[in-house]
DNA sequence: GTTCTTCTCAACCGCAAGGTTGAACAAGGA
DNA sequence: TCCTTGTTCAACCTTGCGGTTGAGAAGAAC
């Protein structure tokens, strides 16, 4: 759990966490508001946004005794950056890969032909 | 860790995994293959590999006595509306907010918070 | 046949994650 | 001052994860 990606990740396979972010994205909220619906005790939910802090998903800004929670969006952008990254490289791939498909009815090498028909299931 | 983007999640926060990935989306490959770069055993990439391959992130073919991988890029997809649906909802919000602010020198209401729209993870 | 290669399964270990309860702290309000 | 509210900290427990080693299954090659 070094690198931010990974923390950013590992933050989102959480279920509830999840579900803190998107009811974040609607409006800010405290701890006990956030805690409401669900079946743990406060002290877990404050973990969670521990955890979601710290891989920058989120920032507490301290007013009076409560502590709203934002969630900070920029941080979607280095997913969504190395996701796509690499999706489009596999798209690619898969595009030339057609290509050479394509040659090859003309020419007869005893090329690996697995993996090449619509494969993806 | 029920639910396909929880797996999804997971699978991604682990740097070998997301390094699997990323050498995936260039080329295929066998499970020593892809083992040889890190300094853990064959098994281990084999338990890897297995994470990968029940995120739907991989797939594996019976090829003779080899075990080619193939990068299954279409669950990229999952990830990358779920990520964009919040992202975009906080930055909607986030101009309304400033809307609101820059209304405020006239009205003295307090921040509207009236959208009830909150999607299950 | 036997042997080599590739890969997976099973059992185990150490450690971190997610949960609990109980106590503490900080800031308003009575 | 004391009390209440909102939040976090400290211990603890249990489960799951990532790693290991050892053995075994399935084919290819000899």
């Amino acid at each position: 759990m070094d690198d931010q990606l990974s923390r950013v990740f590992s933050a989102l396979a959480d279920p509830i966490r999840r579900d803190m972010v998107a009811r974040l994205a609607v409006a800010d909220a405290g701890v006990n508001e956030l805690a409401e619906p669900y079946d743990v005790s406060v002290q877990a939910v404050s973990k969670h946004l521990k955890v979601l802090e710290e891989a920058g998903l989120v920032s507490r800004t301290k007013q009076a005794q409560r502590r709203p929670v934002h969630l900070e969006a920029e941080v979607f952008d280095l997913m969504t950056k190395w996701i796509e990254r690499y999706r489009r490289q596999a798209e690619e791939r898969y595009r030339r890969l057609d290509d050479v498909l394509a040659e090859m009815d003309t020419e007869q090498s005893p090329i690996d032909t697995r993996h090449t028909e619509r494969g993806a299931s």
